[in-house]
DNA sequence: CAACAGTTTAGAATTATTATAATGTAGATT
DNA sequence: AATCTACATTATAATAATTCTAAACTGTTG
């Protein structure tokens, strides 16, 4: 299987083991055509359709947070009683449906960029997210 | 004390029974000068500090999601493992302190208007948030 | 292939939040 | 002012997400 090797080989370069688990989680989310949008419970559930041998929740708790400090995942800013994670590190924004729970990407052209005029000395910017919550015309919101 | 007589008005006006333990919430929470960001766990302590008698975890739960549901106060997206709210209700954005989980507000100068120029059909725009993470200048950042 | 450091694992522990069921109380009604 | 009733509060239990732990396992290096 040639994508695997390449996905041992870019958890090589940034300096992560490519284990057995590793190589599967990146086989389930980069082997599609969209970036998608996910929480571990997602996750979990996708890894043991797709998987012969079981997997620990607190592995796939490490991969993700492994994932995301070397870039491969981007946490997303939503209070939520779960964290959702992004394939798409990109600098993009998100749409969220408060109906469905559902994320949906803003690609470049959805959004302009946000310009901030403040700055806090002795902080930087690690990175401006921009939210829209959304939820059905019709009926009564929250 | 004509501030919590304010206050009993202010909770019948939007249908809310005031309660001695929503009354003495609304002192904490709206008796400063500049408004404020909190989770429920810094609020618990700070009641329990301006309180004779002690106040059920539960009921500063309920009341501050009875308070956010009339519009007393906000919740603010933040990925973390605690819920931030705001007793700042209009129209804002935020900058989130990685290193001391602190919120800073913006106003109004501090972001132009984010110009959003997708829309999804059926769906309504609730809100539009902005958070800016920051982090210390010099150490290394996660 | 031996050794070691980093990983995985199951399960326990922790933390935030919500549900429950009994008791208390604000506000209306007598 | 006594009573009633619906809503609130409370302590506690339950649930849910996440992290910790300690033992077993496995890439990688030499």
């Amino acid at each position: 299987m040639p994508k695997n090797c390449n996905f041992i080989e870019k958890l090589r370069e940034v300096g992560l083991r490519p284990t057995k688990q590793r190589v599967k989680m990146c086989e389930v989310l980069y082997n599609r055509e969209k970036t998608f949008h996910f929480t571990i419970n997602d996750l979990v559930k996708l890894l043991s359709e797709k998987m012969n041998q079981k997997i620990s929740l607190a592995t796939v708790y490490n991969t993700v947070h492994a994932f995301e400090k070397k870039g491969y995942l981007k946490e997303i800013s939503i209070n939520s009683d779960k964290s959702y994670f992004d394939t798409n590190t990109s600098l993009h924004h998100h749409f969220y449906d408060e109906d469905t729970h559902e994320l949906i990407d803003c690609d470049e052209n959805d959004i302009d960029p946000v310009n901030i005029k403040k700055n806090i000395t002795g902080k930087k910017i690690n990175s401006v997210e921009v939210l829209v919550k959304v939820a059905s015309d019709n009926q009564n919101q929250k």
